[in-house]
DNA sequence: GCAAGGTC
C-alpha cells in the first residue's frame, strides 16, 4: 500500500517527506532523488518544475517547411513533449508508479502547479498503473504543521486547474510560433541587413514592447513649452519656508516678468491665513509578489530578476513563505502570534514587537485578492543582520524589508498634519504648504514607505480674524524668484514601474514578469541604461510595423480575455477544448489580415531603408543607412515613423569603429571582472574598470574625450552610493597615475588633475 | 531559430 507524492521541486519534496516522519534518500538516477518515508510507506519525487511542454511536430521542425498558418489550423502542427531534463524525471515516475497503490498530486497550489502534477506527470503513473489512486495534497506553505494537516485532508485532483494551464500553454504555443515565424519570415530582408535572425512575438511579450513603445511615442514627439514660476523664500523663526504664487504656472512671460518686477525688492509678507490638517494613514496590505517585487526593486535599486531570484533564495533556506503568490489576504487560522513570537528578542525589531503584543495588535491588515493559493509573503524566522543562514547581503537586505513590511501590518496608523500658509506681497498672494509627521505608527518599523516629511515649523504668530485689530502678522521676505521652466515628458519606464504596469495591465504572472522584461532586453527591443528602459530601433521598428493592423493582438486586453476564458475552464464554466478553438480563431483572423497587408508593411520598410537613417541591431551597432554623428542622432525624427537610434555607444578608442561592450563576468565564482571590450574580437581593446561596485555605461559623454561615461553603484560603510568614471580618461589617469577622469558628484564632467572642472 | 510557464 505505498504511496507516491509528486512534488514540483526538491525542497518542497524534503519538506513534505520530513513533515510526515524519519526519511531517507534514494537516488534512482543521476538526476532523480526520491523521498522515502519508511513509517507511512510514502515515496515524495521531486520534479523539476514542468518535464513536458509544447514543440513543433516533426513535419514544422524546420521553419521553411510548411506555411506558418497551419501552425493555427493544423491540429497536429504542436505536441506536449518531454523537456531537455525530463527524460529521468519520467523513468522515476514510471518506476515508483507501478509500486505504489496511491499517488498523491504534491505540486504547488496553484494553475501551472495543478498542470505539471497531473497534466506532465501523472499520465506516466497511469501508464504503467492504470488502477492507481490519483489525490492531491493542497499546501499553502511548507511549514510542518500545515503539510501534516494536509496529508490528513487530502482533496480529489483539481482537474479543470491542470486543464486551464493546458489551454493556455496551447495557446501561448500556437500564437507564438505561427506569429514568429510569419513576422520574421516577412522581415527577413530587413532583419538580414542588420544582422538580426528572427523578431519573437508573443502573447505577452509583445503586448510589453507595444505599451513601452506607446511611452516611447509620447516622448519623442514630446514638445516642451516654456513655463514660468514666481516663490518667495520667508523666514519663519529659524527655518525657511518656500511659497508659490498661487498663479503659478505661468504660461505668459510678460504677465510674470510684470508681477515680478513690481514685487521683486519686498522684504515683507503679510500673514494672511494659516490651516492644518491632520490625516491618518492605514498600515499598508500583506505582501504578494507583485507588490514585494516592486517594493525590492525600488528600494535595492536591483532589477526585477535578481529581485525574484533573491526572494526564491530566501524561500529555499526557509527564511521567507512561498515568494509566487497573488494573495494580499492572510487566511483567518494563520498562526501570526507564532511567527511574531520570534521576533520579540529580535535586536532592531523586538521592540516594536513587544509593543504590538503589549496593546494587542497582532491582527494584520487585510488586502482584496485570497487566491487560495499560497499565503502572503512572510517571514519564517527571526534573523539579525549578520545571521550566518544569508547567503549574500541582498539575501539580507532583502529579508529586512520582507520582515519589517510584515511587522508594519500589524502597527499603528500613522499620523501627519498638512500646513498651509497663505501670504501675501505686495498685493500678489502666495500658498506655501509643508507636511510634518506627528505619529510614525508603522513607519517606525518601515521607514521605507515612508514619504518625505518636513521639519516642523516654528509656530506662526496667530492671524486674526478681526478686522478691528487692523494690522496682520507678517514674516520677513528672504528673496523672491523668477524662474523660466519647461514642461517635461513623462519619464522612461524602470524596473518598478514596468512591473507595476504589467501588473495593471494583467501581462504575465507573478512569477514571469522579471523573465519577459529580459527576453525584450535579449532579444535587443529595448535596453537598460541606468534605472531606465530604452526602446531600442529594433523595438521600434517591429511594433511600428505591426501598430496598423494588430492592434487587437498588441493590446493587453487580448491578455486579459485569453485570461478570463482561462479562468472559465478553472471554474468548469467552459471546456478547455472549446477555449482553445474560439482563441485560435480569433488570432487567424489577425494572421491573414497581417498577410493581407504585408505589401504594406514590407513597403513602409523600403522607405525605412532609403531615407538614410539608421537602424541599430544588437549590441546597438549601427548596421544600415548611412550614419550620423552621435549627437545629431540624438535628435528625434518620427517622420512617417522612422525610429530616431535612441543611445549612443561607446565607440572603441583604438579600431574608432566598432562599439565597446560591457563586460561583467565570475571567474571561479569568486572574482568578479568588470570591463568593457571593443564588439569587433580581432581589435581586442579594453579598458578596465573599477573592481568594487556595478557597472552602466550611460549616453553621456566625457567632455574631453567623448567616451561614454560609466556609473558605478557601490556601497561603503553600509551605505549605498554612485559615482562616475570616464574609463578611457580613467584608464589612461591609471597609466600615468594622474587620477584623471573620475569624478564623485556630478555626470557631465570635466575632470583635470583629479579636479572636475564643472564644479 | 519561436511562447509562456515552471525550476536550478
Amino acid at each position: 500500500m505505498s504511496t507516491l507524492i509528486i512534488s514540483e521541486k526538491n525542497k518542497a519534496a524534503q519538506a513534505i517527506a520530513e513533515a510526515l516522519g524519519p526519511t531517507t534518500k534514494i537516488q534512482v538516477n543521476k538526476l532523480v532523488k526520491v523521498y522515502h518515508v519508511p513509517s507511512r510507506d510514502v515515496y515524495v519525487l521531486p520534479l523539476r518544475g514542468h518535464i513536458q511542454q509544447y514543440e513543433n511536430t516533426a513535419a514544422y521542425k524546420k521553419w521553411t517547411a510548411k506555411d506558418p498558418r497551419d501552425i493555427i489550423t493544423d491540429p497536429h502542427a504542436i505536441a506536449k513533449i518531454p523537456t531537455k531534463f525530463g527524460g529521468p524525471y519520467i523513468s522515476a515516475l514510471k518506476k515508483y508508479g507501478k509500486l505504489c497503490t496511491t499517488c498523491v498530486v504534491g505540486t504547488d497550489a496553484d494553475v501551472e502547479g495543478c498542470n505539471i502534477g497531473l497534466m506532465d506527470a501523472v499520465p506516466f503513473v497511469t501508464a504503467v498503473n492504470p488502477k492507481i489512486r490519483i489525490m492531491q495534497i493542497w499546501l499553502n506553505d511548507l511549514q510542518k504543521s500545515s503539510i501534516q494537516k494536509a496529508y490528513m485532508n487530502l482533496i480529489p485532483p483539481k482537474w479543470s486547474w491542470a486543464y486551464s494551464g493546458e489551454a493556455r500553454a496551447q495557446i501561448d504555443a500556437i500564437i507564438g510560433f505561427s506569429a514568429t515565424r510569419e513576422v520574421s519570415l516577412t522581415l527577413k530582408p530587413i532583419l538580414q541587413g542588420i544582422n538580426v535572425k528572427f523578431t519573437s512575438i508573443g502573447r505577452v511579450q509583445t503586448s510589453l514592447l507595444y505599451l513601452i513603445y506607446l511611452r516611447e511615442d509620447i516622448i519623442r514627439n514630446f514638445k516642451p513649452s516654456p513655463f514660468w514660476t514666481i516663490s518667495a523664500k520667508l523666514k519663519i523663526g529659524t527655518s525657511e519656508l518656500k511659497v508659490n504664487h498661487v498663479k503659478n504656472n505661468f504660461t505668459d512671460k510678460k504677465i510674470a516678468e510684470g508681477i515680478y518686477s513690481l514685487i521683486k525688492n519686498e522684504k515683507i509678507a503679510i500673514l494672511e491665513a494659516v490651516q492644518t490638517k491632520t490625516r491618518k494613514i492605514n498600515p499598508p496590505v500583506p505582501l504578494n509578489t507583485s507588490k514585494a517585487l516592486q517594493l525590492i526593486t525600488k528600494n535595492l535599486k536591483i532589477n526585477a530578476k535578481v529581485a525574484l531570484k533573491t526572494l526564491e533564495d530566501l524561500y529555499l533556506n526557509k527564511l521567507i513563505t512561498y515568494p509566487r503568490t497573488d494573495s494580499d489576504v492572510y487566511s483567518p487560522t494563520y498562526d501570526h502570534k507564532a511567527v511574531l513570537q520570534k521576533f520579540l528578542t529580535h535586536s532592531m525589531f523586538g521592540q516594536f514587537t513587544r509593543d504590538l503584543f503589549k496593546n494587542r495588535r497582532i491582527i494584520p491588515t487585510k488586502g482584496k485578492h485570497d487566491t487560495g493559493d499560497h499565503s502572503p509573503i512572510t517571514p519564517l524566522e527571526s534573523l539579525e543582520p549578520n545571521a550566518s543562514k544569508f547567503g549574500n547581503k541582498l539575501q539580507q537586505q532583502v529579508y529586512n524589508l520582507i520582515a519589517r513590511y510584515y511587522l508594519a501590518l500589524f502597527g499603528e496608523p500613522a499620523e501627519e498634519s498638512d500646513t498651509r500658509i497663505l501670504v501675501n506681497i505686495k498685493n500678489e498672494k502666495f500658498m506655501g504648504q509643508t507636511k510634518v509627521l506627528l505619529k510614525p505608527g508603522f513607519y517606525s518599523i518601515a521607514p521605507f514607505l515612508s514619504p518625505k516629511y518636513g521639519a516642523p515649523l516654528p509656530s506662526l504668530p496667530p492671524v486674526s480674524s478681526s478686522p478691528s485689530t487692523g494690522s496682520k502678522p507678517t514674516l520677513p521676505v528672504i528673496k523672491i524668484d523668477l524662474e523660466e521652466k519647461q514642461t517635461q515628458p513623462p519619464p522612461r519606464y524602470s524596473d518598478t514601474s514596468l512591473l507595476q504596469l504589467m501588473e495593471r495591465k494583467k501581462l504575465g504572472t507573478k512569477s514571469t514578469r522579471p523573465a519577459i522584461i529580459q527576453i525584450l532586453i535579449d532579444r535587443s527591443y529595448i535596453q537598460r541604461q541606468g534605472r531606465s528602459v530604452f526602446l531600442m530601433d529594433l523595438g521600434f521598428l517591429l511594433i511600428d510595423s505591426l501598430v496598423m493592423i494588430w492592434k487587437p493582438f498588441l493590446d493587453p486586453v487580448f491578455t486579459s480575455n485569453v485570461e478570463h476564458q482561462l479562468d472559465g475552464i478553472l471554474n468548469q464554466k467552459l471546456q478547455m477544448p472549446q477555449v482553445v478553438d474560439a482563441i485560435k480563431k480569433d488570432f487567424l483572423r489577425l494572421f491573414d489580415l497581417f498577410r493581407l497587408e504585408k505589401p504594406k508593411i514590407l513597403q513602409k520598410m523600403q522607405a525605412l531603408q532609403t531615407t538614410g537613417n539608421v537602424i541599430r541591431g544588437r549590441n546597438n551597432q549601427i548596421l544600415s543607412g548611412k550614419t550620423k554623428s552621435p549627437r545629431s542622432s540624438q535628435t528625434t525624427n518620427t517622420k512617417g515613423g522612422v525610429p530616431a537610434p535612441v543611445l549612443s555607444s561607446a565607440k572603441c578608442p583604438k579600431c574608432k569603429t566598432h562599439p565597446m561592450k560591457l563586460v561583467v563576468s565570475t571567474h571561479n565564482k569568486a572574482k568578479i571582472y568588470k570591463f568593457l571590450v571593443c564588439n569587433e574580437p580581432s581589435c581586442k581593446t579594453y579598458l578596465s574598470l573599477p573592481k568594487k561596485g556595478s557597472p552602466t555605461l550611460l549616453k553621456s559623454t566625457c567632455s574631453i574625450c567623448n567616451f561614454n561615461i560609466v556609473k558605478i553603484s557601490t556601497s561603503a560603510h553600509g551605505k549605498r552610493f554612485h559615482y562616475y568614471i570616464c574609463p578611457l580618461c580613467w584608464n589612461r589617469g591609471l597609466k600615468h597615475q594622474s587620477g584623471e577622469g573620475f569624478c564623485s558628484k556630478c555626470k557631465a564632467f570635466h575632470i583635470v588633475k583629479g579636479k572636475c572642472m564643472k564644479k
